[in-house]
DNA sequence: ACATGTATGATCGTCGACAATAAGACAATA
DNA sequence: TATTGTCTTATTGTCGACGATCATACATGT
């Protein structure tokens, strides 16, 4: 996860090139995992399971782990070892706190800068929401909504709160897991997505700041089960999303 | 997995108290030396030298180490191991846009739910906060001015904003250390702390907000050397803080 | 003298193995 | 029959050791 983002630095040769360690490499796999739902909340972690399947021994991958436990996506109990996090009612309203408080001065830092570039970048990841939604694959529906929040926060160019949302974008997809029954995606997109991108192009922190509280506050409600909106289609998938008990792709390794 | 085990125990009496493991004390350990000056900034980490200081074998120094690599505290080269972190003038800014982010948002849920009690708390810190600066430690002042900061993340009462404000803490003295020369608090205590806390004694949130943000910006200045405000008082403390080349206490354990 | 290639030393990254702990099963007793 | 004590077993937590990698110092050639 160190050089997520726009990757490739474009003439900047000499400086250091970071290759990425192995423990990034499994963390980002047992991220990927969780989000994918290959590890299911509240499942224990098998550090021989899988450290064998990602080809790489128990150390790397605790060390990897304990990462996430930094996170808060891991858990660990010390005689117990590892389990995936679970989310409780009052998680939910801490979790959705904390993307308003990102995300809420992620729009504060866009506007204080200013530039029209960030503003199209961001009407942009609206449009490929809007296409997302026209289909019927809920999960690319929720990965187009996150991938609108994300470049959000990544416009802001603040490094910290890009880190904060990485994680807390995991914890978005946990919460739609252990949540109500399935995983369950708005069909039409909320209008509180446009009035962001609107309030935005008008420089109207407040505004926006407004509407993207309203939008946290109606995702709450839904994954609580009250959808306190009427006349809105929701879309459910009820596969367990993989049905490979595990599929996690070995390490890539370093290509020399 | 639905429903599965005996009944739900009707009252737990005793719910489980989570012994602190290993690798956390061997992290609040590193942080501490971070916070205290025992690790310089941008010196590198011996592991085996640390390890044996500690007492424990370099497994979970490691493992403790890569959740101070995920707040970003330490950073790690592939093949020259753990540093401690540096700061730039680019990150002061990150940093303490993120410190906006978080306190802010603070500020907002503290007004939401508006329990007096909140207020009360935070005027108590401003309290020690001002009979600390009635001295000459400065060390002291900076822990009276970051405990009334975190207190006030802490009455928000989300587990999230305070995980990030914990590093935050520890990255501020980073700052203080790494920056300009030695380690410069105000004598005087700004008049910011006072508007905020008489915002939120009138529940008035974008006051607060806007005194949180000034107080923000003059640190940055001050930072910077560029003493934006004149006729204010600072308090040097030249000495390295710790003369000990390295006083780490050893772990704990388990007291059996 | 400067740059380059090589040798050395130390440190890191990874692995397998041992000891400690906790969960589950089974039998014994009230 | 329910409870309790013990045993077995699997998993974790920790340790020492080996191979790989990088930094430094030195020698050599232009």
């Amino acid at each position: 996860m160190t050089t997520s983002g726009p990757a490739a630095p474009a003439f900047i040769s000499v400086l250091r090139v970071p290759r990425p360690s192995t423990v990034d490499l499994i963390a980002a796999e047992l991220r990927a995992a969780i989000q994918t739902g290959a590890l299911a909340v509240g499942s224990p972690i098998g550090e021989v399971e899988i450290a064998s399947q990602l080809g790489v021994s128990r150390s790397p991958l605790r060390e990897a782990a304990q990462r996430l436990v930094q996170e808060g996506l891991l858990t660990s109990t010390p005689g117990r070892g590892l389990r995936v996090a679970e989310f409780g009612i009052h998680e939910l309203q801490d979790h959705y706190d904390a993307r308003v408080a990102v995300e809420c001065h992620a729009i504060r830092l866009i506007v204080r800068r200013g530039d029209p570039a960030d503003v199209a970048a961001i009407e942009n990841s609206l449009a490929e929401l809007v296409q997302a939604s026209e289909g019927t694959d809920a999960r690319a529906i929720g990965d187009a909504d996150l991938g609108f929040h994300r470049n959000l926060v990544a416009r802001a160019g603040n490094t910290r709160l890009e880190r904060y949302f990485a994680t807390l974008a995991v914890e978005t997809r946990i919460a739609n897991f252990s949540m109500s029954d399935g995983y369950v995606v708005r069909r039409d997109v909320s209008p509180s997505y446009r009035q962001i991108v609107d309030a935005l192009t008008a420089r109207d922190a407040d505004a926006a700041i407004v509407a993207l509280e309203s939008q946290m506050t109606h995702a709450i409600a839904r994954l609580r089960g009250e959808s306190s909106e009427h006349g809105v289609d929701f879309d459910t998938v009820e596969e367990p999303l993989t049905n490979d008990p595990l599929s996690l792709e070995p390490i890539s390794g370093r290509d020399n």
